[in-house]
RNA sequence: CAGGGUGUAGCUCAGUUUGGUAGAGCGCGUGGUUUGGGUCCACGAGGCCGCAGGUUCAAAUCCUGUCACCCUGACCA
């Protein structure tokens, strides 16, 4: 039991100009975090309360699951990073920090590196797995742009979780153990009182194979996932396959021209939106073409030279980077740098499928929907407009047969009809083609990962197995973004006035407020109150602040602890108090002392 | 990293164009008033005008540099 007077709770009006979303507006104005650095945040008691809550949920769950926790360094020598060339694959995330010897460490950004160190040493037999072992510390990354208060903060709490495995299958195996922290995350997530839903993702830089990502349901979410109503199946928009999707009548890229070709001048209109609106067509009627170079080995820059994919969707389509990473079979690519394209002959902003042909190592790859040449829907040529391949010229009335500058029917290596683009919502489900996928966003505050033996690979971790033979280890890793939940939970329930918390994680169970802070006759049925729901377990914090009704009623909704009882007059007259839950519309009912733990726990669920 | 923007009181912002004693609202303190949804009144405290140079009799204001922060994109648990 806390009294907001003996605490700090600075409650504002207005938020710092600088918020933006409803986490970081509301979480700052209800006295939660306050901004010290770019994505560097204290948190203040209630915050603190709302953690630790998560936190102790998390601990449980992970407990329940097998694992132990432990404690890693925050600094760790560069060279645990440099070994598995993290420190270059992450490149400017890694914080790093010099000492007065002019040794490099950097701050972990996550501990997969040395966690595999500490176990390696301890660990030789295979009698000595599964192992699973986890954290709940700081982590550090120093984002390119940290944004929206803490969901995405330069330094955030992370509990993650490593284990080891002698095989993949089987007891023991790493695929037993990830189903059961898929399990776990279920219920840490559901214990928090979240909505959720888990998807297929992409491993992104950490690497692996199979990952799932657990997302917050949020219109604000920076993540959009698609789900399929009829299999269940959900996937992020990374990652997300697209179900068979008809061929053209006549075929890919078979049908006359719709019209003579027209280049028409479109000055200082290099994007889609641009054209769209300069040029009065519609975006479907467009073909995008996006180059990306390929980030080819020494070797492979020796034996093919420099290569480039050129990727063509329609307008109103986004490219996939991960399926054209797939198509073409190669490991990693980016955007092209426009100055360099522009040097190899593409002019960045008017490119066509015509750019691709006629120059060495480059891989034309289209997406089904824009290679067509005869539009069955309309049941006539389809209309395309491209770039005019120089600046400032568009092209109209594009054909693939006619103007592509080779058969685009004809066989050929560097040519791919394939899907390539980012699924959107009424594509077909992969998982039942006569299902229409929907969309979603969503807040990414778990993930799970296979690993493998990525990383014991790279480090020469293996054990001894009962074949008194070397192996690598297996490994899998798992993330949970702690202070991120809490802001994730903001972005999910709040509404005009404030904060609405799960009672879980909430800071307090009960803000207790008290109309007359000075009547003794309110205290003491302010400290009853509060004492009979504390030794029902409850948390309770009381509003002993001498301030008006509607100021305290203000922060009251502000805050968001999910029950208010109101300590007035007009109550004690009745020989009760008032009672509000905060996701209630009204002003509350006057309930005798004496059920007010039964209506607490009607509200609240048990205590823990 | 590219483009755009902002740094003045704890918070939100005026003042900068045209150089001349540092301003408002909220918040804070004191006194009064009010007392069930951010009362009202009076008085008061609070500023290295991001930092460093320069121009000038005089700089928040003009010039140069620098740092920090925000937005969009790129990137990303």
């Amino acid at each position: 039991m806390h009294r907001w007077r003996e605490t700090l709770i600075p409650t504002a009006r207005e938020a710092p100009t600088d918020a933006e979303s409803p986490s970081h507006i509301l979480l700052s104005r209800a006295g939660y975090i306050r901004k010290l650095g770019s994505g560097i945040y204290d948190y203040l008691p209630l915050a603190h309360r709302s953690l630790q809550k998560i936190s102790r949920i998390v601990r449980d769950e992970m407990d329940a699951a097998g694992a132990s926790e432990l404690t890693l360094p925050v600094m760790l020598p560069i060279e645990l990073y440099a070994g598995t060339k993290r420190d270059v694959d992450y490149g400017d995330l890694l914080f790093k920090v010099t000492d007065r010897k002019g040794a490099v460490s950097a701050l972990g950004p996550t501990h997969e590196e040395p966690i595999t160190e500490l176990t390696m040493a301890g660990v030789t037999s295979y009698k000595q797995l599964p192992l699973t072992l986890y954290q709940v510390q700081t982590k550090f990354r120093d984002e390119a742009r940290p944004r929206s208060g803490i969901l995405r903060g330069r330094e955030f709490i992370m509990k993650d979780a490593y284990s080891f495995h002698l095989n993949v299958d089987g007891d023991g195996g790493l695929n037993q153990i990830y189903d059961a922290m898929y399990r776990a995350y279920s219920n840490i997530f559901t214990r928090c009182g979240l909505s959720f839903t888990i998807v297929e993702a992409e491993s992104g830089p950490i690497g692996g194979s199979a990952s799932h990502e657990f997302m917050v349901n949020a219109e604000s979410g920076e993540d959009t996932i698609l789900k399929c109503p009829a299999s269940g199946y959900a996937a992020n928009v990374e990652k997300c396959d697209i179900g068979p999707r008809p061929a053209p009548s006549k075929g890919y890229f078979v049908g006359d021209p719709s019209g003579t070709l027209e280049e028409v001048h479109t000055p200082g209109c290099p994007g889609i939106e641009d054209v769209v609106k300069f040029l009065k067509v519609k975006p479907q009627h467009m073909l995008k073409c996006v180059l990306f170079k390929v980030n080819s080995t020494p070797e492979d820059l020796a034996k093919f030279g420099e290569e480039y994919i050129l990727a063509v969707v329609r307008g109103d389509h986004d490219v996939n980077e991960g399926k054209v990473k797939a198509a073409a079979e190669v490991k990693s690519i980016s955007l092209a740098d426009p100055a360099d394209a522009i040097k190899k002959g593409f002019a960045i902003g008017f490119v066509s499928p015509r750019a691709a042909v006629g120059k060495k190592g480059v891989l034309l790859l289209v997406d089904r929907d824009a290679a067509i040449s005869f539009d069955d829907a309309a049941g006539k040529a389809k209309f395309w407009v491209t770039g005019g391949d120089k600046k400032d010229y568009h092209v109209k009335h594009f054909n693939w047969q006619r103007d592509l500058g080779k058969d685009p029917t004809a066989k050929d290596d560097y040519l791919l009809v394939t899907d390539v683009r980012n699924a959107i919502a009424g594509d077909p489900s992969p998982k039942d083609p006569a299902a229409k996928l929907e969309t979603g966003r969503g807040i990414e505050v778990g993930h799970i990962f296979k690993l493998g033996s990525k990383y014991s690979d790279a480090m020469g971790f293996s054990v001894l197995g009962p074949d008194q033979q070397k192996h690598s280890v297996i490994m899998g890793c798992y993330g949970i973004g702690v202070s991120r939940t809490m802001a994730a939970s903001v972005e999910q329930n709040h509404d005009a006035d404030g904060i609405i918390w799960p009672a879980a994680i909430a800071p307090y169970h009960a803000l207790v407020v008290l109309m007359k802070h000075d009547d003794p006759k309110h205290l003491d049925a302010a400290r009853s109150v509060a004492a009979t729901l504390a030794a029902a377990g409850y948390d309770v914090l009381i509003d002993d602040r001498d301030e008006r009704p509607g100021v305290k009623f203000k922060d009251a909704d502000l805050i968001g602890l999910p029950l208010r009882i109101t300590i007035g007059d007009k109550a004690l007259e009745q020989g009760g108090v008032e009672f509000k839950a905060r996701n209630d519309k009204g002003k509350g009912e006057v309930v005798p002392t004496a059920s007010i733990v039964e209506k607490a726990t009607a509200v609240l669920g048990p205590a823990a």
